[in-house]
This record gives C-alpha cells, structure tokens and sequence, in this order.
DNA sequence: CGCATTTAATTGTATATGCAACATTTGTAG
DNA sequence: CTACAAATGTTGCATATACAATTAAATGCG
C-alpha cells in the first residue's frame, strides 16, 4: 500500500474510518447529492469500486441512497449523521496532515500536490477538485 | 489503478510482461544473485507479494531459484533466457517513459521523480536505489 | 552434539480495486 | 403504444497486495 495512505488510514482509524471512506463522504457533503455515476468519476474509482465502498457508510446511516424510481436515478446524499460524523473526524484528517507536513517539509508537500494535480489533468480530462480538508 | 502504472503495463504488454515483472527483472539483473528478502526490501514490496510475482518468471526460465541447503539460502538470480527477455523489453520500457515525457513535460516529470524520490526516503529508512532504466 | 531460539521464506486469508457481463430503466422511432 | 436502442448502476470474476500463521533452517548455548 502507499505509503501516505497508510498514515491517514492509521490516523483515521481512531475515528473509526478509513481514508477512503472520509474521502467519500467529502466528496459528497462537497457535491451535494448526485448520481453514483458522476460521484465515481469525481473521486476517480470505478462505479464498481463505488458501489462497494458506499455500502457500509449507508449501512451505518452516513450516507442514504434515494432510490428514485429505479436503479437509474439514484441519487447519493449525505445524513445529518453522516455529516457530523465528517465533523468529528476532520481533525483527524487534519493531524495526519500536519504529520506529513511535518515528516516531508511543508513546501515539498506543496509541491507534490501542484505537481500531481497537474499531471492527473495531462492523464484525463479535468474533472471538478474537490479538497477533502476544510 | 494508478494511471501511470497503467501507462506502463500497457507498453510492457507489447513485450508480453507486466510493468512489475519488468521491474523485477531488472531488479535481479541489477543486484545480482540476492537473497528472496533483500531483494523484497529493496523493491518496497512484502516478502509474499515477492514471492508470488516471482514464481511466473521462474516458470518461464528467466528467473532461477537456486535452492542452497533448504528454504532458508535461496538465491534469486537471472538467467541468459532472463537477461535476454529484459533487453528485449526495454526499448518498451523507454517508449513508455518517452510517451509519459511527451504528455507530461519532461521537466515535470523529472520534478516528479525527485520529490517522490525524497519523500520516500523521509518515509522509510534509505535504500539502494535502482533504475529501471539503462 | 543436541536442543532451543531466532531468522527467513512460503502459504492461507483478507482487502481493495477494475473490467466485463448483466439487469434495468429511460429515451426514441415507427 | 410497442419495440428497439442507449445509458447506468450492480454483481461475478480476476488481479494485486499485505498481514498473520506456518514451516523450515541456521545459530548459539548448554
């Protein structure tokens, strides 16, 4: 696994949530609710991936699935607990953060991202960012 | 999938390997006969992640176990059949890396390597690097 | 020399992910 | 209004990886 998402995930286990899973609900609090469809391409993961991720954040009440008429129009939204649950755990995305910071130098981060954000641009066609901090 | 890795894998697959196997044979060419577990190290991955990656190159002639006493001498070193097959791939190896280049601007890339290149050393003990290239 | 401890590699199990097949629904044309 | 076509979410299967348990060997001490 990569290095970095090892350390937000041992920080983000103390507030019961893996990375991943605190992306997701980011990126849904951030992008309001949405089809599944759009969500996937916004975090980058596949609509397989997605699905199976959003599973255990609606089985705990996080996330709610609005079951339009059918499967094709779901829509994907955050819970009032889902968002505090968000809350609780921003600190924790923050210290990881700090720790990196701290680990690698502030500007080297900074430098990291540009450049990565950067080259996903050149890779795929840009999509919106969404910053899973603040 | 990381798209650069994808990139990768997709040239490579022109040379029937994989862009890990390719990594891995020039690994072993480049170190020499080592031990399963040095050459784990050094290519950042588990001990049984190495192990399992290994045993198709081994099927195919271009890596050989050879078997000291027992389980606990092994050495991994590259056959002539081995050492052929990476020369082969490695003008597939170049054309990825020029296509990444070409898309990418050879000055981010080059931005890019360096400061993963530091990061990874403040995040883990320092080790021998190897190119895979040359 | 033989037994215990330590070290190293392999195998079993779990997780994360993507692709391709599938199902289902929406839209369109006759 | 029916039938066909296109779009979209879900499930089955395959791959890649790590961690933990297991096995086997080297080493050291009595």
């Amino acid at each position: 696994m990569l290095r970095v998402a090892q350390h937000y995930d041992l920080e983000m286990a103390k507030a019961g949530l893996k990375a991943t899973q605190f992306s997701l609900l980011s990126h849904v609090v951030k992008l309001g609710p949405l089809r599944p469809g759009a969500l996937a391409l916004s975090m980058k993961v596949s609509a397989s991936t997605l699905t199976r991720n959003l599973k255990p954040l609606v089985d705990a009440g996080w996330i709610e699935l609005a079951a339009g008429s059918g499967a094709r129009s779901r829509s994907v939204a955050i819970t009032p607990a889902g968002r505090a649950k968000r809350e609780e755990a921003r600190h924790r995305w923050k210290a990881a953060q700090d720790g990196l910071n701290q680990l690698l130098g502030v500007d080297r981060v900074l430098a990291l991202h540009a450049l990565i954000s950067e080259s996903l641009k050149l890779l795929s066609p840009t999509l919106p960012e969404v910053d899973d901090d603040q």
